[in-house]
DNA sequence: CGGTGAACGTA
DNA sequence: CGTACGTTCACCGA
């Protein structure tokens, strides 16, 4: 394996490349052909980068980069933090304390503390206090004397290369799960840079169909748009004489709407109106407007017009590893785009969406985190809550809810009997979760099964995750990150896993919603596609499982489908 | 004008 | 009934 560092300048889009052996410089087509060449070499080529997003300008050119090192994203696995820009990262691999740092321009206006600000020679990237300056942070520095001078690019290129070693080192040292991990989160942050370039396929008119449905046609003026929101508040205001002036977005006044309704409720939550659907018309129809009131605010006109391209993709920024246990987030209705729009979320002509979702993956992933071997057991089946409620002598229905309230830490509900037979049945599994639990109402750390830090107190730093205030929420916060960022990083793997294996067929993963996959691919090859990536599942599980010695004992299982429309995917 | 909480969409 | 996220809205206080 080779390594080289890149590095992208902006705006001027020049690129560096640096290694032991080689040291290049170049715009981005002359970059993007050297690129190609040196993958294309008998030796395999790992891209070592400050972060993934650099690349950006490069991926939009048409380059597939196929091995990453991120920086940042093993940055935040090995501290647990979220904040991961070159200056931070550079601290933690030289020990240094990141309050010392030199100012940005528009950092701690009112920060007039000792800092370490003047880097030690015009053409010196640090400082004498070994910090970097803040304006090759800022890529100022570097930008200032392209093209003709590149050296300073090369200097950046250079470091990138020199953290990502430590960091390789440092992780080395913790064994090859955290290390293995660090390759998979670096693959998941390169397949962001490529969701946000393909962007999801909508089928325009569908949608826009769909939209009409809940927030009227597209107004043709203000005035139509006020006008529709008017009649639209009606259908619920008429229903309740005497409360017509009531405002349907302030929640206050909805309450009282209510009242004269007889409807006496504590909140306005959906969940706690469901119980009045049939007292009253106008709860179904509150309920109702909601909806269309979502659709019409969020995912209305204005939205398809600011986030779907003219090739009718839907385009949102992607990051590959949250504030708390690490799953995948997504801007613009990416990650929450309603069920009742997903008719308009289509494979372009020709081809075909791949969709692929992960099953029962939670218990499955507290099998392999707490090595139960009994729970382990109960993965091999297809439906895992069979061997189980076979095994405490319960309904199925019975030993679900069960699994899922030890999981998540549930308090009400009547799942205590099972619970108790749960513990008897596996105990490992359950004293993992309580144990995890403890600590986190204690405020310590947990770690996930590939290695990931999640801290359940505030630190020193500041941009950290916000964890819950009090103990038990710490608990139940700190016993479901376990579980979901495992899952997630299995996600990654799996993911990381397709796009490697599918490429050659034409296909791109287009969305990835946490334990879910569609990737867009010619129709003549959908069928070999969805093979692979089953195939992959079953790949990835076992490296993934190996890293901790439990490749024979979980089984993963994905329902693999192949479709025109999102919508026709089982439900 | 910026911050906060309610509400609700997704998993 | 648990957790996480992103988005919009009204309200609050400066």
């Amino acid at each position: 394996m080779r390594t080289v560092a890149l590095s992208v300048s902006l705006p001027s889009g020049y690129t560096a490349l640096w290694s032991p052996e080689h040291v290049a410089s170049g715009g981005l087509t002359e970059v993007a052909g050297l690129v190609r060449e040196l993958q294309a070499g008998p030796v395999p080529v790992r891209w070592v980068v400050w972060s993934a997003g650099d690349l950006r300008p490069l991926v939009e050119a048409g380059v597939r980069f196929e091995r990453l090192w991120d920086c940042a994203e093993a940055h935040r696995l090995r501290e647990g933090s979220w904040r991961a820009g070159p200056q931070e990262v550079w601290c933690a691999v030289h020990d240094l304390d990141p309050e010392g740092a030199p100012a940005g321009p528009r950092d701690d206006l009112f920060d007039f503390g000792e800092r370490d600000d003047t880097p030690a020679a015009p053409e010196s990237l640090t400082t004498p206090g070994g910090y970097l300056r803040a304006d090759a942070v800022a890529g100022r520095w570097q930008e200032a004397v392209l093209p003709h001078d590149p050296t300073r690019l090369v200097q950046w290129a250079r470091a990138a290369f020199d953290v990502g070693a430590r960091q390789q080192e440092a992780l080395a040292t913790r064994g090859p799960t955290e290390l293995a991990t660090a390759f998979s989160e670096s693959a998941a942050s390169l397949l962001c840079v490529e969701l946000e370039r393909f962007g999801l396929p909508i089928d325009r008119a569908t949608m826009s169909d769909l939209i009409t449905t809940s927030a009227g046609p597209r107004p043709a003026s203000l005035q139509a748009e006020l006008e529709h929101r008017a009649a639209r508040d009606a259908t619920v205001l008429r229903l309740v004489p005497g409360q017509e002036r009531t405002d349907l977005r302030n929640p206050a006044q909805v309450r009282e709407l209510l009242l004269a309704a007889g409807i006496d409720v504590p909140n306005t939550r959906k969940w706690t109106l469901e119980a009045f659907r049939d007292t009253h018309p106008v709860v179904p129809a509150l309920l109702a407007w909601r909806a269309d009131e979502r659709i019409a605010t969020t995912y209305g006109w204005r939205w398809l017009d600011a986030h779907v391209g003219a090739d009718d993709r839907l385009r949102g920024r992607w990051s590959a590893c949250d504030g708390a246990a690490g799953r995948m987030t997504a801007e613009n209705g990416l990650h929450n785009l309603p069920a009742a729009l997903r008719p308009g979320v289509a494979a372009a002509p020709g081809h075909r969406f791949v969709r692929a979702d992960l099953g029962q993956i939670e218990p499955r992933v507290l099998a392999a985190v707490s090595g139960d071997e009994a729970f382990m057991a109960a993965t091999r089946a297809q439906d895992l809550y069979a061997p189980v409620a076979e095994r405490l002598g319960v309904e199925r229905s019975v030993a679900k809810v069960a699994v899922l309230a030890a999981m998540y830490g549930q308090r009400s509900g009547t799942a205590g009997e099972a619970l108790a037979g749960l513990r008897r049945a596996y105990p490992i599994a359950m004293r993992l979760l309580e144990e995890t639990a403890e600590r986190g109402s204690r405020g310590e750390s947990v770690t996930t099964f590939g290695g990931r830090a999640v801290h359940t107190a505030p630190r020193a730093e500041r941009g950290m995750q916000a964890p819950p205030p009090v103990a038990a929420a710490r608990g139940r916060f700190a016993r479901n990150a376990i579980i979901q960022g495992s899952a997630a990083e299995l996600f990654k793997a799996w993911a990381a896993t397709i796009r490697a294996t599918t490429a050659d067929l034409g296909a791109e993963i287009v969305l990835c919603l946490h334990d879910e996959v569609l990737v867009h691919v010619p129709e003549e090859a959908a069928q070999e596609c969805a093979q692979r990536v089953d195939q992959a599942l079953h790949d990835a599980a076992r490296r993934w499982l190996a890293l901790r010695g439990r490749d024979e004992g979980v089984r993963f299982v994905a329902d693999v489908s192949v479709i025109g429309r999102w919508s026709e995917a089982k439900g």
